[in-house]
DNA sequence: TTCATTTTGGAATGAACATTAAAGAACTCT
DNA sequence: AGAGTTCTTTAATGTTCATTCCAAAATGAA
């Protein structure tokens, strides 16, 4: 048996992940990979093929990580309107944070930042917009069988309606205020 | 009298525009900008004083040239809700454009890239937003006043509303198709 | 034509870039 | 303890980066 890693993958790929979500694909270095995660190069280059590989995996763990919590949001209980709120607040909150934070939503930045020119991260990006949409989807055909909403609207339509105003907040959130984000979300919500 | 420059600073900066606009600024290299405008180094270190001075002058240039078109749009004749829908749907049009097309939005491009670690750009960005913002603003007023729309919403609401909208248009087109994208424009046209 | 000035393109700069090579250290299993 | 395998570190790869420098060409004014 073989000598085992003196570090944790995940734990290097979730600070590879702050790395290049705080500063995004191209501006993080290979230096800075290995300053952020503690490896040295042959480490990294060893466990993670390569810069493209790596912030394939980081993609892949995002989606695990962050969003599948705002699709568990979706999916719990209470009215509808309330867990769709509480996403939309969450990413007003992750907007308005201090300077350490600011970073936006990682696949929103891998989408304008290299979807067209990377097919790959393309596809990932896609699979992220995707599931989120379908979530909004779930949560309110189901508030339409419970007759929360009317039964005449069509969920797919709002959904993607909903997906819009999200990423639509993202990019604002860059240089609007937190109370003119939290306004929105309320204008955001009150057709539905 | 001196030399005078054997080419058009303005020209250039639109070589420039597109350049920085298909691939980023950090992604986009001196040489790139060297070969888009057909330059030397040196003109182009003496016209436009390096990187990043140029970027800031393409965004002042996108401005000018495209920011003020959509702008042209909302300030002219007709329904407001046309209007709207049709600064919407140039977005789609952009945005499901084929492989020579889908470069996006300079400006959400460079909030997604730049906001949050270059002032100067943020400031810049936030401009443009903003212009865009009070142009939905002026036209929503004239619709009210005009008794086109009721006199009970507030109109800087709604702009930011549809401002909102138009910017998460510009990061689903990265993935979504045309089809897809103009269904979401009439939702979002809909509480209007 | 000559002068003063500026543009111009190419060579040159040194730093940073992603990635690879190689050699020794560390670990498990036998 | 020893063999076999993998990890880790360091040095080195060659490329590309943004920017500077310079000599030569080009221009308008005198």
């Amino acid at each position: 048996m073989p000598r085992p890693k003196g570090f944790d993958p995940d734990r290097a790929l979730d600070s590879a992940m702050e790395a290049f979500w705080s500063k995004g694909y191209a501006a993080t270095s290979a230096q800075d990979l290995c300053d952020s995660t503690g490896l040295g190069r042959g480490s990294l280059y060893n466990t993670f093929a390569g810069k493209h590989q790596l912030f394939a995996k980081v993609l892949r763990r995002y989606e695990d990580e962050w969003t599948a919590r705002q699709v568990g949001v979706l999916e719990g209980g209470g009215p509808v309107r309330d867990r769709i709120r509480t996403v939309l607040m969450t990413v007003v909150d992750e907007e308005s944070a201090g300077s350490s934070g600011r970073r936006g939503c990682l696949a929103v930045n891998a989408a304008i930042e290299l979807a067209g020119h990377d097919p790959e991260v393309t596809e990932l990006v896609r699979h992220i917009f995707v599931r989120m949409e379908d979530a909004f989807c779930e949560a309110l055909e189901r508030a339409r069988r419970e007759g929360e909403i009317e039964a005449d609207r069509d969920a797919r339509e709002l959904a993607q309606y909903l997906l819009t105003s999200m990423y639509g907040l993202r990019v604002l959130g860059k240089t609007a205020d937190r109370r003119a984000l939290s306004g929105i979300v309320e204008t955001v919500l009150r057709p539905l």
